[in-house]
DNA sequence: ATAAACTTTTTGACAATGTCAAAAATAAAT
DNA sequence: ATTTATTTTTGACATTGTCAAAAAGTTTAT
């Protein structure tokens, strides 16, 4: 993220100092849950409540700046990369995320064959197993 | 599930009423949710408390008697179809959930390139859409 | 610059979904 | 039948998130 100003400008949003250390704090640290955001902004900016964060997060959400991912046993996790269609990886031992670029193409990127007549916006992939660090842990 | 009692001894469970009841339960009510679970276990029952349905559903799930899936913004939900490689379409509206079977085949179906150096045991795909029944309000 | 109008942030309570630990009840094995 | 092991119940608690009203801040218009 270049200018977190000009995208919140971008999007009509009102400027504070909150919203621009919690895109900051996204961007920094992809991946991270509300609270890991939290700890992040409040060592920067000296404090904010757990609500904001969370007005916050919804409201970028909302407007597509940023992208919410709730994986199973997990908190929701956020990230800045938007607009393309790429999917998740997932340590099932410490949750560790990191992206995966799509192994098909466009969005969706899996035809669903239009099944028992839902309308489908979005095929979501989650790969499940072990990070090198669990793997080693595990093994020893 | 056409033995219920068979399938918990085949896995070593002690038979309790409430197993029993939560087993049939997931295979009437597939993709139900814990306290859905619950209520149903009760008209037939008489009564079971919250914590039991939680422990018979993590161990039915444990042993792979049954399987968990937690979509976002909801509760796990349960199903007794196991084994096979099938995905789900999620109403993002109600949360009505129905089963896809798996477009490409074999499980993991997809491949992820073993990006990262994670070792990858599963490719889990969740759909989104709009249910017919909530297309329709929508449009209303 | 200033005031008015609007939005956001804070504060504090609350809801939903699960888990933990110890006591009571039940099933299985001898 | 009795013992042993397991399960169920009971009640407290943790985490993640939301709701509503008051306080503080931002933006717009004068």
């Amino acid at each position: 993220m270049h200018d977190p100003e000009a995208a919140l400008r971008a999007h009509q949003l009102p400027i504070t100092a909150q919203r621009l250390a919690v895109l900051r704090e996204v961007s920094q640290q992809p991946h991270a849950t509300a609270d890991v955001i939290a700890e992040g902004v409040r060592q920067k900016i000296g404090s904010i409540t757990r609500q904001s964060v969370y007005n916050v997060l919804n409201v970028l959400t909302e407007k597509g700046l940023i992208r919410r991912i709730q994986p199973a046993d997990s908190a929701a996790r956020y990230e800045d990369r938007v607009g393309d269609n790429h999917h998740h990886l997932v340590c099932r031992s410490c949750g560790h995320t990191e992206d995966v670029n799509c192994a098909v193409g466009h969005a969706p990127c899996l035809k669903a064959h239009s099944h028992h007549g839902f309308k489908i916006d979005e095929a979501e992939v989650i790969y499940w197993g072990l990070c090198p660090r669990c793997q080693k842990k595990r093994s020893a």
